[in-house]
DNA sequence: TAAAGTTAGTTTATGCCGTAAGGAGTGGCA
DNA sequence: TGCCACTCCTTACGGCATAAACTAACTTTA
């Protein structure tokens, strides 16, 4: 069940986004043993070692030696905490790069960076993406990736697109990988193991797969579903990949607009 | 808490999608009242209708006139449920497009088509991605975009790439409309009033927003956010936009890759 | 025909979850 | 000193998935 902020509750949270909070000094009542920083930051962890499925109040309550309910004190819901580990989360992002080597080397460094952030922190993935967060570290990663894009010359209205591309294939091409990562290693499969047993049930269950799927079938017997590098689990492996390549793909297509920009506005 | 079903398990519910379960006639104990078909389609419309979040096992069997557990005797676990949905959903996606027009004209009807699917369930996005589902339905939908891609006559690795990209391009601009309509309307708010009230408090905590976000600012008022077309919400006509502009830059990309091999194949 | 065995569905119970409500103790300020 | 804002606790409620044990319906076997 998703619950939304009323009117009243959006100008807390965007106080406590923001660190705008009041003075704190010299208030009535005990010392506050903990802080809204703390519990973000354990709530990080448990996401981080446990996944985001484990992360209940209860549980960061434990961490931080308190009931679950200790923690209402600072933080008015479960779901604003998570946006609040979200945009924290979002400040381990480099904020500038190297625009000498041009836009395109800068853009893909940005989405590697990128794509290894969301890698270190899968659970980033599961915080819904629409109704933004409006936290500032939201903001600075936007303001990042359009000053590399700005470079391309493009007007502010087909940048605007670009942006929202590029978020979205990043942040796809990485979920197949967390996702995949989790599922074989709960049963203690490895890829390999997990994808023989698979592959077995599926002749049992549709003997004619060939006939049925028969671009699956001759994509898979050019050797396409063949992994270069044997040493990284199957999955993993085939994600980066389509990541690079889908990347790459992306980065022709913005260089064609700049180009049809470029002959236009020639003499 | 994700669970992944054990080796054993796996057997049954590779029979459940693919619907070769035993022949069912003539065994003792009472007639079945229910089935596994008329469990999914309730399902289905519990997701349609009251969304993912407020599918439970108790409300697909309210619907049923049952409880919950009795749905345990035709499903292991709810999990597998989501899967047998999944796939039951998938099939109403087109499985053969005009390929007359070019490629290019064929992976946009595709694009579209898909597009409107997950608009109209959008449950389906909030469906685990990676540990892949290898439900029937799965492999036609990845079948007929093959099948399209083929005819670009680009390689057998290079086509396996693609068809990832655009899965995730289409999955990821869909879910961004599919969360930004539930947000405002579960406190009655257009997007309009929404965004209205946020940026005002957005001026509030961060007076200094344009000094701290130049591009984001010059991006504004380059009228880049002005939306066209008043009639539709506003975060759903932007996400449409994005769709389609992204599209098109990832067609380019392709379009660079096939002339890149047509050059290369030349004598 | 009667007993045995299998199955559909129920009730009950366990252990999670988020969080509302109310109470106990703390410490600055009047 | 007494007030009161404040932190943190205990308790409780209603929800969830699902394990376990039971009842009742039905087919097969003796």
């Amino acid at each position: 069940m998703v619950v939304f902020a009323g009117q009243g509750d959006a100008r807390r949270s965007m106080a406590l986004l923001w660190h705008t909070s009041r003075s704190e000094e010299g208030r009535p009542g005990p010392k506050p043993g903990l802080s809204v920083d703390v519990i973000v930051d354990t709530a990080i962890a448990v996401a981080d070692s446990e996944g985001m499925a484990a992360l209940s109040m209860r549980a960061v309550g434990e961490r931080l030696g308190r009931t679950a309910m200790a923690l209402y004190t600072y933080v008015p819901s479960k779901s604003e905490l998570v946006d609040l580990m979200y945009d924290r989360a979002l400040a381990e992002l480099p904020t500038s790069y190297e625009l000498g080597a041009g836009w395109r080397a800068a853009v893909t460094s940005w989405a590697e960076e990128a794509w290894a952030f969301y890698l270190r922190h899968p659970w980033v993935l599961q915080v819904s993406q629409a109704r933004p967060v409006l936290g500032p570290n939201e903001y600075v990663m936007l303001e990042t990736a359009l000053r590399i894009l700005r470079e391309t010359g493009l007007t502010a209205g087909v940048l605007r697109r670009l942006v929202g591309v590029l978020f979205h294939f990043v942040r796809a091409a990485a979920q197949t990988v967390t996702e995949s990562r989790q599922a074989p290693g709960a049963t203690g499969m490895s890829d390999e193991e997990w994808w023989y047993a698979r592959s077995a049930l599926l002749e049992e269950v549709a003997p004619d797969f060939a006939e049925r799927f028969p671009t699956l079938t001759w994509l898979d017997s050019e050797g396409a579903y063949q992994s270069e590098d044997e040493s990284v689990p199957y999955l993993e492996q085939e994600a980066k990949e389509t990541f690079a390549a889908g990347l790459a793909v992306l980065l022709d297509g913005i260089e064609a607009a700049v180009n049809r920009a470029g002959v236009r506005a020639l003499p």
